[in-house]
DNA sequence: CATCTTTTTTAGACTCGTCTAAATTTATTT
DNA sequence: AAATAAATTTAGACGAGTCTAAAAAAGATG
């Protein structure tokens, strides 16, 4: 229905509303689409006219119910087609999000109910993060960041903030994968950086690996 | 690289050139691909430019070698992912081509021979039309219409000749499949209808049917 | 071969998504 | 509060792909 410039400018507005409160800024935008302000200023007319967004000028926008559904749904289709990349088709998970992409705007429900079946329902992608349902329902799960707990804590490694290449390949060497359990042994209050225990392994992660890391804790 | 535009009009034109000798005509291509004689001749334009067509105004045209090679790669991608439909997702033949349609444009070989090889790598689709491999080679099957064999000769269902949704389905409702093996009991001159035993049902069929089903021949 | 018909191409226009440059509004700072 | 800075929108343009209407070429017919 929607071409694929609405889907991606829905499903960055959606990703941005997510990571502050209050309306999107269409610098915000440009910057996540890679294109420029003006051109974001025409499309939000537009989304606007075709009631997805509220938008205000100078105001920044927000999802209506409809552009938030549209959103999830690309999202789910996004998440379910990098699970089967990784899990059928043995992509790694820092290979495979340029490709689910392009997947994500298929147009069938018919087609990803199927595919989500096949990959028997998961409620994850390969990065960690939650797959919406049929309709849109999204659970959040409960996580923090690895800066956030004390020594001593434990957690298991649930997903990443940063989904870039970069980093996803810097956890591939240092053999740090979802579901590893670690515990905190040490936090250097010098550089925030902090020594952890993994497989009986210990290794020190600086703070802007903390911050990006996610690990459920046992409470 | 090339728009899914492009991809459409090169994949076009190499189907109609399997289906006469000499060039291709604008009328055909815009009959093809659903649009105007106009704007096949201002495409032609482009893809000449772009080496992908061999063409002198008024003269019709044929694919480049590059042009071939591309088109053979949409078809490739085309039916690995109609395999993909109905041997991982339980689509039914008469349902995966639209959706095969816009998948075909997913732009990685990577993905395409991972898919192949995932599928266990198929050599015919599900209509039983020849998959392509990695270099755009593609092995007709022997295979004749049904109106080509003689009383009391036999064959094994190979293929389509047409793959509309509506011979498929009418297929369907006579229980007739790829590999079901047949013998020819009759031959109606009057209208050209056969009569053939299927399972060990007798059962007539028109001309039009006879000219779209491929059958392979013990010979 | 001259005319009529069909096919193909050109001309001009439109939509979508994009851009740069300029104008406008909002936010920040003295 | 005025001046300056930053964010946003508007104006005007462009390329890709499409259309309709008109012109031109090729093909068929008497
Ligand atoms: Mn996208
Ligand atoms: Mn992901
Ligand atoms: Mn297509
Ligand atoms: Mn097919």
């Amino acid at each position: 229905m929607a071409s694929f410039t609405v889907e991606n400018y829905l499903k960055a507005i959606y990703g941005l509303s997510q990571k502050q409160r209050g309306g999107v800024s269409t610098n915000a935008i440009a910057e996540a689409i890679g294109t420029k302000a003006a051109t974001v200023s025409d499309m939000l007319k537009k989304l606007s006219a075709n009631k997805l967004i509220h938008y205000k000028k100078y105001q920044g926008t927000t999802l209506t119910t409809k552009g938030a559904a549209m959103a999830l749904n690309i999202i789910r289709k996004h998440r379910l087609w990098e699970v089967f990349l990784v899990e059928k088709l043995d992509f790694r998970w820092d290979e495979v999000h340029d490709l689910a992409e392009e997947l994500e705007h298929i147009d069938s429900d018919e087609l990803i109910n199927r595919l989500e079946a096949f990959l028997d329902n998961p409620k994850f992608d390969p990065h960690g993060d939650p797959i919406p349902d049929k309709s849109g329902v999204i659970h959040q799960r409960e996580q923090v960041a690895l800066t956030d707990i004390q020594v001593n804590e434990a957690g298991v490694v649930t997903g990443v903030k940063d989904s870039s290449k970069e980093f996803l390949q810097f956890l591939d060497t240092q053999g740090i994968e979802l579901g590893d359990r670690l515990v905190i042994k040490e936090v250097f209050e010098y550089d925030k950086s902090r020594t952890i225990e993994l497989d009986g392994k210990a290794m020190t992660l600086s703070h802007q690996v903390c911050k990006n890391l996610y690990v459920k804790t046992e409470a």
